[in-house]
DNA sequence: CAGGTGATGAGACATGGTGCCATCACCTAG
DNA sequence: CTAGGTGATGGCACCATGTCTCATCACCTG
């Protein structure tokens, strides 16, 4: 168990939520996390930019899903159909053996200021991502961005039923549903 | 010009916003702001959450002005409606004196991820306090919280036109136009 | 076996941010 | 006019975050 164990990033983000939740975010030091996962802190920080990043190391996966849904969805897609495509397509990331960890994160983040700015950063990076892939199938602009913001406003709010506790729903059936009540609403609130 | 000085809040804003375009956000220390102001770190901190705080000093105010419109609107107002009100409503904020100044903390927050993501928490708490004032008038969960939505985008892109460097038409137009472009939008993005 | 490569350790350093206590201006009671 | 109370400030110690540089070590390759 010297030096060269592998998985750095892995044991550190175990090591992190661990500690988050069982101590709080602001009580654990980056040393003691570097400690618990066999590291120091220079290394943590050569794995990630600030102690908040630790918890956040499954985005670029989820931008990267949601564009490429995007991406290849058919030319003749309308832009509603893309979005719900693109959440389907990051279902794959929350399986209910994540379910645990998911929830466990959730609530960390949620008990912290500082963490759900950070979570509000990558929200933020996902919206414009998913509005450059719509832009780029030749969706005009002002729809791209609503689309955009719509599409984190469902993922968003679908996390956070899935994760809850005791909700062991597919996160499909619950994105679907959302963004079906996102779509009603938005229809009647332009029609006003 | 000894201790007692007055407006140390607003002394702070300038000194910080003057030290923040010269010399750049990062390369600013909390204890030059201060000094430039006539005060030391401990005061600046006594006004200031953090460091990033200084560039927000406004947001309550903004935050009063949506909500004191949508709480105003008349009972029998649509929910865009509402939107419209609260929009206009806080275009006492954005005079043609206070343009410049708007300009420079634009460049400012741009020019930094660090400010930005402070920028999205105002954002995020703007929405959420206009989504209370729309429940508390009876709009349902899912509409409150999309229409607040669509109206901090709104908002947002009206404020980049109206700070952009030689714009000076005024907010109030701007802000009309941006949010009824973004209600075509919506209908037709929920009508497909 | 010599050298290159890449991840890690170690420690100095600046800054952000907190906490405590002393200081000073101003106000008011007596 | 003085004594004390109040509130804003200064000064300083302190800890953690985050940066930087250099040494160290494992592994691989010629």
């Amino acid at each position: 168990m010297s030096r060269w164990e592998p998985n750095a990033r892995e044991r550190l983000e175990r090591a992190a939520l661990a500690l988050f939740a069982e101590h709080g975010y602001d009580a654990t030091t980056v040393a003691e996390i570097a400690d618990r996962a066999g590291l120091t802190k220079s290394t943590f920080f050569r794995h990630y930019a600030d102690k908040r990043e630790v918890l956040f190391g499954g985005q670029d996966m989820l931008v990267e899903l949601f564009t490429q849904a995007i991406r290849s969805a058919s030319p003749s897609a309308t832009t509603a159909g893309c979005l719900a495509a693109a959440l389907e397509s990051v279902a794959v990331a929350f399986t209910p053996e994540r379910h645990d960890v998911a929830e466990q994160r959730r609530v960390v983040i949620a008990a912290n200021p500082e963490l759900r700015e950070r979570e509000l950063l990558k929200r933020a990076r996902l919206s414009s991502a998913m509005a450059d892939a719509l832009r780029a199938r030749g969706t005009d602009e002002t729809t791209a961005r609503l689309a955009a913001e719509i599409g984190v406003l469902a993922f968003g709010t679908a996390y956070a039923r899935w994760a809850a506790s005791g909700n062991r729903q597919p996160f499909t059936e619950i994105a679907d549903a959302v963004l079906r009540d996102l779509q009603a609403r938005a229809t009647a609130l332009g029609a006003s």
